[in-house]
RNA sequence: GGCCCGUUAGUGCAGCGGUUAUCACGCCUCCCUUUCACGGAGGAAACACGGGUUCGAGUCCCGUACGGGCUACCA
């Protein structure tokens, strides 16, 4: 029974995708190249209520960032097509009869009144667990209390129904999950789902398992939430005679809150100020109808390569000490069965060291077109390819985000106004004073373009006919000419500033400061 | 409450019956250096607890505690 591997995401549009289901869709993507296999992306839009415009697009939008390839799905098409479970609606009841007709499910009538009552009762008996269940089916309103006459009455006049499977009384659930082993669960624990919705739609559970198997999935791996219903959808597997087919569950563990207790949320994320979503969301919050706005792992400067490291370490690891992978090496070192069990804390000063490490190994042409370019052109700064690249060099090894190329060294585009006053006050003496205003000098002696070595060169001429040390200058002249007390080397500052704007700098300094000497 | 899943340093992990318990992030110290970073060398820091099984347990079993998930005509 060698059957080619197939897995699916299958994610709702209800919002933005959630950071923890990009780490869900890799880990479908991961095995599903490891293993020569396809993934499909599956919409599953069966909640009218809670359906967002643009959700979708996002979703796909998303995927293509982190470089998550999509081999079948709403846009690529596929054998399989549909792939939006809104427009299955006619598969689904079509399965949901046939479980009708061969007595595994039932029709049911009750109002949501009935069923709160229902519970209210129940609880008030002090049972556990209150649920529409073998036993408690026999007092509510459903084709197997109810005489088939009325059945048929209630259903041509019109009245809204749903289709409820029936569970079993007592009977042993068994399923194998790839990442947990053997999961047990008692039939009487699992109630009677709905399957079929009073609006025609089918529930995540009815739909889930017929489109899995219609679309010859092989593996289900999902989150940790879904594991309590994985006995059912086993059972929904045996009675559509699917078992022999029933793909294998993995359900990975769930991304939890950095600090105290809880599974990550928007809320945790935003007062912990990391994104939530891998792009910038404009949505609607559902409880407060407000336009609320959320800024994504793109926007903040993460680049893709480094979230999708991060992501495949939370609850994963080759087992050896590589910690930097190319999604071509995740796929070639997973494998499902190094998957933890455990619930991770999201810590994102591990998402910002990958992201250095990922800014480090790019060309300092890349980071100049793609990150340094565009910033400078929005700001309206002048500045050519090469002194970008330039930029780029002397500064990859000390951010974190490319908008750093930038905002660390704004001083490389605009003169000093002031001076860091700590510095001032600790180095600016007599001596540098001294030292600097020969330096001008003999800087505006130099022919032609200024580079970083003849700069030092020219500097210690200076310092060894005055007869001081380095040492006492350095400070006083990176604060006569970036007006802080630290940054990237000197040298090349000033090759990048130019002989002019150097001198000139130099000269603004002795004046602004001329007082300030000890 | 009930059901299910889990528990190795602050965080992410290695370990798959016998190790001085691995590595990384973060933190601290020192070195390098014109500063800050980078880099290098060190350091502090963990098997939740209690019972078993075994010559031997972080590794297997049971219990307790703690954490998480589910408990909808949401997914």
């Amino acid at each position: 029974m060698d059957r080619e591997v197939r897995v699916r995401f299958a994610p709702s549009p209800t919002g933005a995708l959630h950071i923890g289901g990009v780490r869900t869709a890799l880990y479908n993507y991961l095995l599903a190249k490891k293993l020569g296999g396809k993934m499909l992306l599956r919409i599953e839009d069966t909640d009218q209520n809670r359906f967002v415009p643009g959700a979708e697009e996002y979703i796909i939008e998303s995927l293509k960032w982190v470089g998550i390839g999509i081999d079948e799905g709403i846009e690529q098409g596929g054998p399989h097509a549909p792939y939006r479970q809104s427009e299955r609606k006619d598969i689904y009841r079509e399965h949901a009869l046939r479980l009708l007709n061969e007595g595994k499910a039932y029709y049911a009538f009750d109002t949501p009144e009935e069923l709160e009552a229902m519970r209210e009762r129940l609880k008030a008996a002090k049972v556990d667990n209150p649920q529409y269940n073998s036993i408690t089916r026999l007092q509510m309103k459903n084709s197997l209390t109810l005489p088939e006459a009325e059945v048929n009455e209630r259903i041509n006049a019109g009245e809204p129904y749903v289709i409820r499977l029936k569970v079993p009384r007592k009977e042993e659930v068994r399923l194998n999950d790839l990442i947990r082993g053997w999961v047990m669960v008692h039939s009487s624990t699992i109630d009677d789902k709905v399957l079929m919705k009073s609006d025609g739609m089918p529930t995540y559970h009815l739909a889930n398992v017929v489109d899995d198997h219609l679309m010859e999935i092989t593996h289900v791996i999902r989150g940790e939430e879904w594991l309590p219903s994985a006995p059912l959808h086993v059972l929904l597997y045996r009675f559509l005679g699917w078992e022999d087919t029933m793909p294998q569950f993995a359900h990975l563990p769930l991304l939890l809150k950095p600090d105290g207790n809880g599974k990550l949320s928007k809320r945790e994320a935003d007062t912990l100020g990391f994104p939530i979503f891998p792009l910038n969301w404009n949505g609607i919050d559902h409880k407060t109808g407000e336009q609320v706005f959320s800024q994504g792992y793109r926007e903040a400067g993460y680049l893709p390569e480094a979230l999708i490291n991060f992501l495949a370490f939370l609850g994963w690891n080759p087992g050896t000490q590589q910690e930097l992978f190319t999604m071509n090496e995740l796929v070639e070192a997973f494998t499902i069965e190094k998957v933890g069990k455990a619930g991770v804390k999201f810590d994102i000063n591990k998402a910002k060291w990958y992201n250095q490490q990922y800014i480090r190994i790019k060309t300092d042409e890349e980071l100049a077109t793609n990150y340094l370019l565009p910033i400078l052109k929005e700001k309206n700064i002048d500045c050519s390819p090469e002194k970008a690249a330039k930029i780029s060099s002397i500064m990859k090894e000390r951010i974190t985000f490319p908008s750093e190329l930038w905002s660390e060294v704004t001083y490389l585009f605009d003169r000093p106004e002031s001076y860091d006053e700590t510095v001032v006050q600790a180095k600016w003496t007599s001596e540098a004073v001294r030292v600097i205003a020969d330096f001008k000098q003999a800087l505006q002696g130099l022919s032609s373009i200024l580079k970083a070595d003849t700069a030092k060169d020219t500097l210690h001429t200076v310092l060894e006919k005055q007869g001081v040390k380095i040492g006492k200058v350095m400070q006083a002249l990176r604060l006569a000419i970036t007006g802080v007390g630290a940054g990237p080397d000197l040298m090349q500052i000033m090759e990048i500033l130019g002989k002019e704007e150097t001198t000139t700098r130099l000269g603004n300094a002795l004046d602004k400061l001329q007082d300030r000497a000890k």
